[in-house]
DNA sequence: ATGACTAATTCGATTAGA
């Protein structure tokens, strides 16, 4: 099973882009995220053309994740549990049927936190414990779940182009790193760096300033595993190429494939 | 001179992203 992550920032303004990679790749699973959309105005029509079924959690402007399954979904999840008051549209989840093997596929889109310090690096790092309470509970299931998504995490400084110029973001904070840290203790395998323990890579350049012809990039998109899903694992690839499309995101998809 | 952004909302200036 071949399952993606991918930031799109707006499904509706790189429809192309997204169409066009879907149709050379035929994942069986992608989570994205930031489709800035509600659920009626996703385009689930013309995701069903290409062969994939859509389980929406939008939201008008901002945020809004997605999952593209070509695999039958079951026992949908939406929203990030341990907050009621929290109303943005950042977790969905699903369970993947292929045969007699199933995959929980958890899309989620972390907060950005900036600026910090601030309420919203508190909300970040609010976030972030609940993720890690969210995936304490899962692992005593001991099944194959996937955390997929824009962490807006900086794992490492080899994770950046220019290390330098992060010191004091929210992405890349001692006290976001060691969030990320502690959820990978819990006994979770980073998909890319567990394949590619040298490998320098990135998932993300800005708009601004020529950052992709400079390659000024940085690795904030992850797919986390389970011990169940670790073992399974086969391959984990950041496809950047899609990066230089006409009207690109400025995420580009990360896919594993788990035997 | 010097790679000075893009998208949504709503029609232009603001907010947010990372």
């Amino acid at each position: 099973m071949r399952i993606a992550t991918w930031n799109v920032n707006s499904i509706k303004a790189h429809l192309d882009s997204v169409s066009a990679w879907l149709t050379a790749e035929k994942p069986d699973v992608v989570c994205l995220q930031e489709i800035k959309c509600e659920d009626q105005a996703f385009p689930a029509a013309h995701f069903e053309d290409l062969g994939y079924q859509a389980t929406v959690h939008g939201q008008k402007t901002y945020n809004g994740v997605a999952l593209l399954s070509r695999l039958p979904m079951e026992d949908v999840q939406r929203g990030l549990p341990g907050d009621a008051s929290d109303e943005q549209a950042r977790f969905i989840a699903a369970t993947v049927i292929e045969g007699s093997k199933a995959v929980r596929v958890c899309g989620l889109y972390l907060p950005n936190g900036n600026p910090a310090p601030g309420p919203k690096y508190d909300y970040k790092l609010g976030w972030m414990k609940r993720l890690q309470e969210f995936a304490r509970a899962e692992l005593l299931k001991e099944e194959a779940f996937v955390l997929a998504g824009d962490y807006n995490v900086i794992p490492e400084a080899r994770d950046a182009r220019n290390p330098q110029n992060w010191v004091g973001d929210a992405l890349y904070l001692p006290a976001t790193r060691e969030a990320f840290r502690t959820l990978l203790a819990l006994g979770l395998t980073e998909s890319f760096r567990a394949l590619h323990p040298s490998m320098v890579e990135y998932s993300f350049w800005d708009y601004q300033a020529g950052a992709w012809p400079k390659n000024n990039g940085i690795r904030i998109d992850h797919l986390l595993l389970s011990p169940q899903a670790a073992d399974r694992l086969v391959s984990a690839e950041i496809h950047k190429t899609v990066r230089g499309d006409e009207k690109p995101s400025d995420h580009v998809p990360v896919m594993i494939e788990l035997g």
